[in-house]
Parts: C-alpha cells; structure tokens; sequence
DNA sequence: ACTCGACGACGTTGT
DNA sequence: GTCGTCGAGT
C-alpha cells in the first residue's frame, strides 16, 4: 500500500519554543509534537529515534496531553527500555511512576500479575526461561514415553513458541498429518503440566494476556480508557501476536478498523527487520496503517551517526532488497574514509589482521577500546577473535554468552527461592533436589514422579508418599524447603538469599570446590544484585503510594462510565477489588522477592558487569542492534556464513540476510572494515568460501580493497580454489577441495612443492605438505609440523625447501 | 549413588 | 571444537 500519508506541519501552535524542543530537526519535531491520532513513524538508522520517543513523552508530559499513568511506552529489549528511561528523566524532573514502560514481556507480566485470578494464574507464578523451558519438556517427553528421535524437545519448544506467536491454543492448531496431531497432542500436554506447575514461558506471558484482554471487556476497556497514548519502539519487530494485543488495548475494532479514543506511534525500520526467525512480521507495519487508518507518517531519513562512505554502502546495499517501504539515508558530514575491505587466507590470518589493525586504531589513531566493535553472524566465530586478541594482550568484552542469571550457580540459588514461593514448580524442584549432593539419585526420582503423576500432585507435596529409605531422604528434603520458608519470612531479601545460600549448603558445596571460587563470587554478586535491586525499585520506601495524577482517580470513574462496565460480571474477582489498587504498579502486589524472581526471569543480566572498561567489544550482529561505535569490523563476509546458508533457502531468507548487513554497516560512526578469509575452520573442518554477495553490492566508490599483509597484491579475481567451490556448493570438506585444487594446479603451480612432499620451514623445521591451492603469489601449502600441528603458508613468503 | 571417560550428534540469530 | 548421553568403575 502506497505511504502517502501527508506530513504534519511542524509549525503549528502546538509546538512552542520549549527548550525541550531544541535542536530537533523539522521531521524530528513533527514527530515529537503530532496531534492526537495514530502515526507511524518510520525511522532510519542513527536518525534520533529514541531521543524522538523520549522527547515525544516529555511533550505530552509537559503539555499536559497526557498524565505518566496514561503513558504505555513498548520496547524490545530491556536495555532500550532502560534507556528510555534514563533519558526521560533527565529530560522531566518528575516522577514517572504510573508510567506504564518496559519490555512486552515485562508489560505483560505485569498485567498478569494484576489480575492474575482472572488470568487463571497463581499470584506465584514462575517465569520458565529458555533453559528451564527445555528441561520441562524434557521431563515431559520422559513421562510419556515420546520419543525424542523423531521430536526432539528443542523443535518441540520452538513448535509451541510459534503456535503460541500464533495465537493459537492446541485445540485451535489443524492438524492434517498425523506428524503435527502428535506434537499438537504434546502442545496440550506441555500446557497441563505447565499450568499445574504454576509457570509460564516467555510466549504464554504474551498469550495469557492477550486472552485476559481479549476475554474480559470491562477490563480491557479500562486499561484502553488509561492508556491514551501508545508508543511503540522497533515496531518492525513485532510478531502477529505482540500486534493484536496492542490492537486490544488501542481500542475496539470495528469494521477492520480501531475506533477509540487512544494514539498509538508505532516507531519502526523495516529495513532493520532482522527477526523474522523468531515470529516478527515486518508486515505488522503495513496492517498498522490500514486497520488503524493511520493519518500521520513520517520519516527520519537523516543521519548523525555515519559518514558518508559507510551511509552509501548501506543504501546501495539495502536497495537490493525488493519488500521495502524505501527510504534512503542522508547525512551532512561528509565522506569521510572508505569502507576498508580485507581478504585473508584464513580465518587465524583474519584475526592476525584484525589484531594488528585494533592495535594501530588504539595507538596511532586515538580510537578509545571501547569504541571498537567485532561484529559476527554467529557467536561461534568469537573464540578465534577472542584468542588472538588474548594472546596480544587486549582487553576486550563479548556480549552474549552466558549471561549473569544463566550460569549454573545461580540458576541453583534462584531455584531455591522459587521453590519457597511456588512449590508447584517442578522444574525447580528437580534442579536442586539433589544439589548439593544429598543422595538422592535417578531412581529415587523415578519413584517420586510416578507418586506425583498419579496423585496429580507437585513433585514436593509427593515426597510424602513415597516409601523406604528414598522416602525418607525427600522428604527431609521437603523439611529443609518449609524449615528455609518459615526462616526467611519477613525477612529482607538480602536477608533471605543470604539464608537459602547458607541453608542449602550450596555456598558450602562451591566452597569445598577447588574449583568453585569463581561460582561463589558469582553468588556473592547475587546478593549484591538483589541489593540493588531494592534499591532501584525502591521496595520498603514509597512503594504503594500511587501518584496523585488523574491515573489514580479518573481510572475508575472511566471505567464506572463506559457503558460496558454497567453490568459488572461478579464473577470477574478483579472487578470486586477497586481497580486502582491492582492495576497500577507492579511490585505493588509483589513482594520483592517474587520481584526480584521476576527480574531475574525476565532480563537475564548482561554477562559480564565490566562495562565502563576500556575493552573492545565483540558480540553478533544481532547483539549490535541499536549500538553504534567509532570503528566497526564485521568478519566472516562469505557466502555461506553472511549470508548464513541456512537462509538461503528461501528470498525472503536472503533479504533479510542483507538486513542484517544492513544493520551491522550502520552501526559505525567513522571506520568501517570489512574482512573475509578464504578458508577457515567451521563445524571442526576446513571449509573454501566465496566472499560474500553483499561486497560485491556496495558501490566500488566508497570501498577501498587493502592490500593482503605479506601475500604481494591482492587480486580482485577469485581464486582458483573459491572458483572451484561454486560446483561444490559452498561448503565442503576439505578432501573435496584438496582434490580439485590439485588438479587446477596441475600444470599452473610455479613452485616445485607437491603434495605429500617433506619440506623444511626455517621455523617450524620439518613437515609434511598436506595441500596446496592458490595461483602464482596466492600459492599457498598447508605443511603439518609436527611440533606446531598443521598450517598454511604461503609460498611466496615462506621459504620452504624441500627435503628429499 | 556418584564420577569419569568415551562416544556420537550437532552445530544461526535471542526476548 | 563442544555438548549431552551412556556405560563402566568406585
């Protein structure tokens, strides 16, 4: 559908000379200041988008259009919504309680927490993570004799995820093969289980409060009467189910159109789109402008991120894409330096460059570490990285690898503290009931889930029934738990962690570990984090005290008003409550350690609380979304690894391979490198790549190809042996390869060394000649020392002779 | 009941 | 190369 929405005027009477306004440009400001209605908002990379949604609030805010308890603010992730945060109060000096800002998962959680009751949830209902996710269904797949061959219990989870993403409950799934019957009939399974356990996972946060919504109109008509102002940040990202709930909220639909009285800015980059794996569906963007008959758009097509050479390699890029809402980004800072492309023979080569260029961005160049990002399509890549910047000494930060509420110890502590408040929650159970080591062993186990399936009990309510030594053993177990409750009660959370890591023995266990030291440290940090976890919230303090806006008293006359709501339904338990005392705050009906447990579900921590030091930074293109650095590399551009080969598969695979690209180009202000090697070590063999698609997409103006360190001028012609690795797909083993690169070097290989030959290498001494591939200056042998194991060498440089 | 070693399968992106 | 599972040994 054409976006020819028309612009709104930026000169209006409603928008003041506020210095809050300041230094916004003119599209910047027709945003911040847009007049009630639905608008989208579509916003390029490093075009100030988040100062826009920050300042936007504050103007609602200071104009008095809106109250904070009016204001739902939607992010992806926590850091955004942090940020979000951090900025608006530095712009407001007032207090932001009643704000309703945060992640969709925390928005939900939220809700349900309120109205739990009506949600058929327990008020101590748990949070299963991916891990915990996994080892439920595991368990499940166990008690029902599934068999994991054919269902692996990882697709399983992801079957339920996207079924879920879906909107869809087992009985709403068709099932026309007996293949999908079965996983549907294990959908079922894994609901029950859940829902006796007290847990939901990440989608059922999404789902159950879209059905609360959906299904409870007094309630949902309340909350969209509280909320008139919507905001949502990377609405590209949105899957089906996030963009219907948001559709329940914003009002009622009438005719396939929302009527009501709220405005929702939807803020997104269908360029940036790069989640489609996980359920999101750039498309929400274009029913976003049909079914809510958006009257204002309006993009933010200027940079103040990049120069110029990078900007125009991320245009020309992303204009190969063919599902765009176009927009081209411009900026005023001129060119600046090319775009510096690096071939490497190998990947260690790659990361011996690499090395050798951080050291001279850092010495002569001035660069702080921290302004220096590896980026990555796969995690995998890093542990090169990340030895060989080891080895040269510099400091340097990954990001996403296990993250602070992930690591074993800590699961461990924070199962104990869930148990206290859910002892239906099995998963939790089984974690620790046998850590630290309290002979209680698999068959002891075995016996007690076969009491509890067949009482339709917890597996702690069922120690009970089990008999003998085994039985005797759970249930001191089962003591141990209620005596740590009835200890901790009342206490202060530092207290109670303090007490359940003492009274578990799991300090003692780590400590008795030579090995442990690390793991005790760590749960030491989660006692401080719990400490500032308080503090931040501020429990204790204020913490029922709601803000004395229209939030508090205007909720339940617009409620008291709305025709809906004439005929309260008794049987609705939230409605016999006044509903400004449930709805309002989270953390108001919970305590802070359910919050706490919350938290800990819900943002799994950055992996590694060192930041503010001066390290570079290396994490997936993924990670790097909406971070921006002086200098960038992106490593590993070849087909097959970026674009990954699991996407090519299918266009829409490609293109948003290239978003992605897109995405990781963008996140420089100054430099940009980009480096490719033609052979490296992936999934514990050699594999040939070609260079990436997406180098051949950027214009040849703006990139300058850097002569290869040592292997005489760099040929922009493609190798012998990646030319061959076009007949082969693009991955293959190195037998493969071997091969055909000895018959291309049959008549062309200058040098006199073959194969199988023994050569001298004045450093490594003898080895055998393993392979060779590469023309002329490119000729390159992989000798195996046997003092050094095996490696690649160039013939040119490397002066090798042969011995016999 | 627990620990350790061998073995095989499996390798994107993550709230 | 890593992870999880399985079997043997203590």
């Amino acid at each position: 559908m054409p976006l020819s929405a028309p612009l709104f005027s930026p000169s209006s009477p409603n928008a003041p000379d506020l210095p809050l306004l300041h230094g916004l440009n003119p599209e910047q400001l027709a945003a911040v200041t847009l007049p009630q209605g639905h608008a989208l908002i579509l916003a390029g990379a490093g075009s100030g988008k988040t100062r826009v949604l920050t300042t936007r609030i504050a103007w609602l805010l200071h104009m008095g259009y809106a109250s904070p308890g009016g204001i739902m603010a939607v992010t992806f992730t926590n850091k955004a919504a942090k940020e979000m945060q951090t900025r608006l109060s530095a712009l407001l000096p007032i207090s932001l309680r009643g704000m309703w800002m945060g992640t969709f998962h925390g928005l939900c959680n939220r809700l349900l927490r309120a109205h739990h009751q009506a949600a058929g949830l327990p008020a101590t209902f748990q949070i299963l993570d991916m891990q915990d996710q996994l080892s439920a269904i595991k368990r499940l797949c166990k008690a029902f004799n599934v068999d994991t061959e054919r269902y692996p219990p990882k697709q399983l989870g992801w079957f339920f995820a996207s079924c879920k993403e879906d909107g869809l409950r087992p009985k709403d799934v068709p099932t026309h093969d007996p293949d999908t019957r079965k996983k549907v009939e294990l959908y079922q399974l894994y609901e029950d289980q859940c829902q006796r356990e007290g847990v939901v996972d990440f989608a059922e946060l999404l789902l159950r409060s879209y059905e609360l919504l959906r299904d409870h109109p007094a309630l949902r008509q309340h909350y969209q009467q509280r909320f008139r102002y919507l905001l949502v940040d990377e609405f590209q990202d949105t899957n089906k189910l996030q963009y219907q709930w948001l559709k329940l909220l914003a009002g009622e639909m009438e005719d396939g159109r929302i009527v009501g009285t709220s405005s929702v800015l939807a803020v997104g980059d269908d360029d940036q789109s790069i989640y489609a794996f996980r359920g999101a569906r750039v498309g929400n963007m274009q029913d976003f402008l049909r079914e809510f008959a958006v009257p204002h758009q309006i993009k933010l097509e200027r940079n103040y991120r990049s120069h110029g050479n990078i900007l125009d390699c991320a245009n020309a890029l992303i204009e190969n894409n063919s599902q765009r809402l176009g927009k081209n980004l411009t900026t005023d800072q001129g060119a600046g330096e090319p775009v510096r492309i690096h071939e490497a023979p190998t990947d260690l080569d790659e990361a011996r460059w690499l090395v050798e260029e951080i050291q001279a961005l850092t010495k002569n160049d001035g660069f702080p570490r921290q302004e220096i990002a590896l980026l990555y399509r796969s995690n995998a890549q890093s542990r090169v990285l990340e030895s060989r910047l080891f080895n040269a000494g510099i400091p340097y930060r990954v990001y996403g690898g296990l993250r602070f509420f992930e690591r074993a110890e800590i699961k461990h502590a924070l199962a104990y503290l869930r148990l206290l408040e859910n002892p239906q929650d099995d998963t939790s159970f089984l974690r620790v009931v046998n850590f630290p080591a309290r002979g209680i062993g698999a068959r002891s186990i075995e016996a007690l889930q076969e009491e509890a399936r067949q009482t339709g009990c917890s597996l702690l309510d069922a120690t009970t029934l089990v008999s003998g030594a085994a039985g005797a053993k759970l249930r001191s177990f089962h003591a141990l738990i209620d005596v740590m409750r009835e200890a901790v009660a009342g206490q202060s959370l530092r207290h109670t962690i303090e007490h359940v890591l003492h009274a578990s023995g799991l300090q003692e266990h780590y400590r008795a570990d030579k090995e442990g030291q690390e793991r005790l440290e760590n749960l030491d940090e989660l006692i401080n984090a719990a400490e500032s976890f308080v503090l931040q919230e501020g429990f204790g303090k204020d913490a029922i005290a709601l803000p004395l806006d229209e939030t508090a008293s205007a909720a339940p006359a617009a409620l008291t008003q709305s025709p809906a709501s004439q005929g309260i339904d008794p049987r609705l338990p939230l409605l016999n409550q006044p509903l400004a005392g449930t709805d309002a705050d989270t953390g108001e009906t919970l305590s802070p350690l359910q919050a706490f447990l919350v938290h800990a579900a819900l943002e799994a921590g950055d992996n590694q609380a060192q930041a503010g030091q001066d390290a570079v930074q290396l994490m997936t293109v993924h990670a790097s979304k909406g971070l921006e650095f002086d200098a960038v590399f992106i490593v590993g551009l070849e087909e097959g690894l970026f674009p990954h080969e699991n996407a090519l598969s299918d266009k829409g695979g490609l293109e948003e391979e290239r978003r992605l690209m897109y995405v990781a180009i963008t996140r420089a202000r100054q430099r940009l490198y980009l480096s490719h090697a033609q052979s490296r070590m992936l999934h514990g063999r050699t594999s040939f790549n070609l260079p990436s698609r997406f180098l051949d997409e950027l214009p040849s103006a703006c990139v300058k190809h850097l002569s290869a360190r040592g292997f005489g001028s760099f040929s922009p012609k493609k190798e012998a042996a990646s030319a061959y690795s076009t007949r082969f797909s693009n991955t293959f083993n190195s037998e493969n390869i071997i091969k055909s690169a000895d018959t291309a070097l049959a008549s062309k290989n200058t040098g006199s060394i073959t194969k199988g030959q023994t050569v001298f290498h004045a450093k490594f001494g003898e080895g055998r000649v393993l392979a060779i591939e590469g023309v002329g200056d490119d000729a390159r042998a992989q000798v195996n020392f046997p003092r050094h194991g095996s490696k690649w060498l160039a013939l040119a440089i490397a002066k090798l002779t042969v011995v016999e």
